[in-house]
DNA sequence: CAAAGATAATGACATATATCAATACAACTA
DNA sequence: TAGTTGTATTGATATATGTCATTATCTTTG
């Protein structure tokens, strides 16, 4: 046990494990739990970098994750925003053993990290976790066919209404929410410059449909917000 | 054995079959066979449509395949040309049953059609084959987020020297090559309208990096296209 | 508390891209 | 062959969006 490990518990009784574990029997859990590294994130800090050997299946248990694609001229695209009990897993591990994104902390985090191996092996041994696993990449999939229609076909009212939504619904499920991403981020998640972000949330404010203070948002006018997602 | 249906040959001693299936066992494939239904497309045929149930695993054996999101305003997004002998197989599957993208014969083409429980149950059985498939749908994952990057990040150049290279390297292998997609496919492939794709086609051919007549298409300078395609 | 550094906001401007309208060209069809 | 239809091409114009410069606001730190 080094400064990095944490071993708060087992995973058998772990009450903050992923749903994908559920159907692993103890001594499955076990397995994982032989492998598993705890580990503290503090807000700001790189998780992962594209780029370099995918060596774990991560599970975040605390706090909150934006996973990004490192694309040209320093620009990020923001594919998701990941909370607890989610995990991170990338395509790499059955194709080149590499990230194909990187992920970054953006509030104080807690993941358990198991060895790919282990996981690997899970797949082959037991296929309600293998199907499960799929499960979870075909959503995963689904969510990112969306992605391209909204980044693609849609203009920027329609993006960041989008990312707006997205937030309330899937990442902090309350409606007055406080996000800890700045606008750039804002703007990474939608495709955008974060001067342009910057001015759609000032046109949402000015036409009532949101409130914005700092990093306090609240969607006002919800079935407008759903309008102008729809109307591109 | 309808009209429809055309069994020229067991799965066992098929030359065309998918990769995927190398890792089936004789039995394995009689399972397949049993399911198996062959079905020729003519050249613009719908071979299934978004939001349709999705029953079947497909595997193209003749022809070409344009996949692609039916979005807002009529807007198309092509999301690969598939040819073969490859198959497609979309997220639906392990989800919710529906197709989350359209497929078109944009030739003359010939699929097998295998039921979906026979394709989820050898997944089940068969590690090998689940982890093959994982793999797949790895790489189709991994080509996603540079489309990701393609269609967000670069300007109009970047984004047809992609699609070109594309059409060159993966889909005709060949570089003078002729394809029977039409302009505006070209725009959908590359998320612009059809008349810029004409209009960056006709600067390619001004600076003469390409020579395009028709539906034919060469590269004359790869090299430039590639720094194009970088630069963004 | 003041200074410094980061992030946010705004305006003026440049430019990438879409839209619309007109024409050209090719491929069918009567 | 003429006519008809769909696709391709081009030009003029409108619009969406990015860039740059400036100021404002917030946060950290000495």
């Amino acid at each position: 046990m080094n400064q990095y490990t944490h071993y708060s518990k087992g995973c058998a009784t772990c009450q903050d494990k992923a749903d994908i574990f559920a159907c692993l029997c103890q001594a499955e859990l076990d397995q994982i739990d032989e492998t598993r590294i705890e580990v503290h994130f503090k807000a700001g800090e790189l998780i992962f970098k594209q780029g370099t050997p995918n060596m774990h299946f991560l599970c975040l248990t605390q706090g909150k994750v934006k996973t990004y694609i490192e694309g040209y001229n320093n620009k990020n695209l923001i594919l998701s925003i990941v909370k607890p009990i989610e995990y991170i897993l990338g395509p790499g591990i059955y194709a080149d053993q590499m990230h194909h994104f990187s992920a970054m902390a953006i509030e104080d985090s807690v993941a358990c990290l198991v060895d790919m191996q282990t996981f690997k092996k899970l797949i082959r041994t037991n296929p309600d976790f293998a199907e499960d696993f799929l499960r979870k990449v075909s959503l995963q999939s689904i969510y990112n066919y969306e992605l391209f229609i909204s980044l693609t076909q849609k203009q920027m009212p329609g993006r960041i209404a989008d990312v707006l939504l997205y937030l309330k619904d899937k990442v902090y499920g309350t409606n007055p929410f406080h996000t800890t991403l700045s606008r750039q981020d804002l703007a990474d998640m939608s495709g955008m410059s974060k001067e342009s972000a910057i001015r759609i949330l000032r046109e949402f404010k000015d036409e009532n449909i949101i409130h914005v203070s700092g990093n306090d948002f609240e969607i006002l006018n919800v079935d407008h917000l759903n309008k102008i997602s729809k109307t591109g």
